[in-house]
DNA sequence: TATATATTCGACACATGTGTCAAATTAATA
DNA sequence: TATTAATTTGACACATGTGTCGAATATATA
């Protein structure tokens, strides 16, 4: 018994996360979202208490999601590893983005936004394990040249993820010619 | 005679470039500007009608001064010119993401916002048809692969900017590691 | 149809940011 | 030192966002 109710936490999630990425964790407020959703504002307050639960909870369920996708790799080809991987963060390409903002969330007065974003710090942490895995391994079997210092590798390709697709292609393809250039470089 | 002025308008801009980069377009507001500066926040109406013609004032300040080291740049060597204009790029990294928020400045309310805002995008054109000009001169040398599209090959080498400067070199170092690696590939 | 209850709604008190203006302050000069 | 003018200041009216709460609404079940 009682009312239905007219959009689920999923739906309040995403128009979360598309606003926020739009207009930055300073700019997002309770009556932007609100105004993106059938309601009045204050029926938001049943879902989360407060701006800061909303984001973090955010944040918590598109790293969450990405976590699953990247555990599942097969790692037995280091490199194919890294391309499917690189697939994978071209994906949810706004994933590092939407997380650059978690800093500014102020946990003090929300004990839930607090644990949200502590789970967010260990997929982080998650992520970083598996690509320095990687890496390494890469290193070990030659696959890499030496004359430039890993971290400068690394950062090379985590920041392929952020190049704008100018010629529109499907994500898995970009991605393939991303890995491509990354692998054998620009020039001829 | 009459009294001085308590902070110069480079001072001034310099802030809101600071604080526009740390807290986005729409979280940067007069009364945080004015929390970082000497004096009260109504002083700063002295100096720009409102937050639009500041940040506006900001940008084209910003993109100008890259205008003029990129234009002093010597073209005769394609691909040394290539690595000065990344290595001018690099210095003003924060560049990008600062013009990024430009589309968001409303210049309804105010002509000289809307006169700053015209001559950043003249800039930035310019920018794009040097790029579009060397790469094309690279491409004729046969400096580049010619398997992977020309608009991946620049989308990677204008990405490069944004590569987190882990390792903390200084920035000229710095951008020729990275054009290397673009050049090169990572692959051994 | 009547009842129980989950959900929504709108108004209220409060907090924060905006733009203006007359009065106060400061510094050069007569 | 007195005058003049550029600059600063703080208060005011207004606008926008926040969190809460009692009343109103909708829906399953008896």
């Amino acid at each position: 018994m009682g009312r239905k109710q007219s959009y689920t936490e999923s739906e309040l999630l995403d128009l979360t996360k598309r606003l926020v990425l739009e207009h930055g964790y300073d700019g997002f407020h309770l009556k932007l979202l609100s105004q993106h959703l059938p309601g009045a504002r204050s029926t938001i307050y049943q879902y989360y208490a407060n701006k800061e639960e909303i984001v973090a909870a955010c944040m918590k369920r598109v790293i969450t999601s990405v976590i699953e996708k990247a555990s599942a790799i097969d790692e037995s080809d280091t490199m194919q590893a890294l391309q499917v991987l690189l697939g994978i963060y071209v994906e949810e390409s706004k994933l590092h983005q939407l997380l650059g903002d978690a800093h500014k969330i102020n946990t003090t007065n929300s004990a839930a936004a607090s644990r949200d974003l502590d789970v967010v710090e260990q997929a982080h942490a998650t992520l970083k394990v598996q690509l320095t895995r990687l890496f390494q391994r890469a290193q070990q079997d030659k696959n890499l040249r030496e004359d430039i210092p890993l971290p400068v590798l690394i950062g090379g390709f985590f920041n392929l993820i952020n190049t704008p697709n100018m010629i529109n292609i499907p994500t898995p393809e970009w991605s393939k010619l991303l890995f491509q250039m990354w692998m054998g470089g620009a020039q001829q």
